[in-house]
DNA sequence: AATTTGCGCAACCGCTTCGAT
DNA sequence: GATCGAAGCGGTTGCGCAAAT
């Protein structure tokens, strides 16, 4: 036996919304809310749709803070940082975008800006000693703050860090400790060793970096002084002024491995531009250099 | 002008996670 | 701790439109 459908499918209209339905919807969520139900809200609102279809209408589209299209350069790059460090998460992505949803960015990405990746239209600035800063004069980030320096409980919950969170699932104070620490290290607004944690699909092999960690680390050294961060999951982007240097040991590269093309993954995707930096180098695409063998380091 | 092809985007599907009981 | 319903999420599909032939 099957799971049993959320709704009755013969009874709910599917397809495009037409802007009488919009004007229902939107007009019944600015004067109740959504309930914090929304399996009832089509019901109560007189709308012949599915609960999640009402949801999805909403955050993607009716919501009044929406941002359709245009993407800046500034958003290309934190959506290329985002994903090379967190892979798909789109919903964690859009987060750090004012305005911006999962479902638009990941159109946009599958769409469009990994075709600009891939033809090295777009890149993290690059200062003179090769590292890579970003540009902190946007104001198209979320509410001018970048987030995520500090992982929250989600997104730890996410990543299946279970240590760092108390048994009532708050974050532990090991926890903050642990990314306190790795903030004096690492890049201030993205979790980048925390690529360990993540498999490489598509690979022709899968180097097992979490039991190798004192030969084997991914690293980032950070200018930007960050030890007086609270444990507050974000911070002013206009307070960032950090250059980081990416390097790399024991990657896919460094092992031979092979990445296959078919760019299944955000790591082939980024492996696969690394050869485009490598022939290019004035026109290093985002995070092109993170494999180059330029800059080799164990830090820690 | 008609047809085909490719692209962009809204919407759907189904799985996972969360929270209440 | 188990169960169930709802929300959340990412992958996929399908439609409409524009460009190419």
């Amino acid at each position: 036996m099957g799971r049993a459908p959320c709704c009755d499918k013969a009874n709910v209209n599917r397809g495009p919304w037409s802007p009488d339905e919009d004007n229902i919807l939107r007009n019944f969520i600015e004067k109740h809310g959504t309930g914090g139900n929304w399996i009832a809200l089509p019901r109560k609102a007189g709308l012949k749709r599915c609960g999640k279809s009402c949801r999805l209408r909403w955050l993607n589209y009716l919501r009044p803070d929406i941002k359709h299209g245009g993407f800046t350069e500034e958003e290309d790059n934190v959506i290329c940082s985002f994903y090379r460090s967190i892979g798909s998460r789109w919903s964690v992505i859009a987060a750090q975008l004012q305005g911006r949803t999962d479902n638009d960015i990941k159109n946009y990405w599958n769409t469009k800006l990994k075709k600009k990746l891939l033809a090295g239209k777009v890149g993290l600035n690059k200062t003179s000693n090769n590292e890579i800063t970003t540009d902190s004069s946007t104001s198209n980030l979320n509410s001018g703050q970048f987030s995520a320096s500090i992982p929250s409980e989600a997104e730890a919950r996410a990543y299946g860090n279970s240590d760092y969170l108390n048994a009532n699932g708050s974050t532990s104070s090991s926890y903050m400790t642990e990314m306190n620490h790795r903030q004096n290290y690492d890049y201030p607004g993205l979790i980048l060793d925390q690529i360990d944690q993540f498999p490489l699909p598509g690979l022709m092999e899968v180097p097992d970096y979490s039991t190798s960690t004192a030969n084997n680390n991914y690293s980032m050294s950070s200018s930007q002084e960050v030890s007086s961060l609270s444990n507050s999951s974000s911070f002013p982007m206009e307070n960032m002024s950090y250059a980081t240097t990416w390097s790399g040991k024991g990657g896919a590269e460094d092992q031979g491995l092979v990445p296959d093309l078919d760019f299944d993954g955000p790591h082939d995707l980024f492996s696969g531009l690394t050869f485009q930096a490598k022939s290019s180098e004035e026109d290093a695409p985002c995070f092109g250099n993170f494999y180059s063998t330029t800059s080799l380091s164990n830090s820690y």
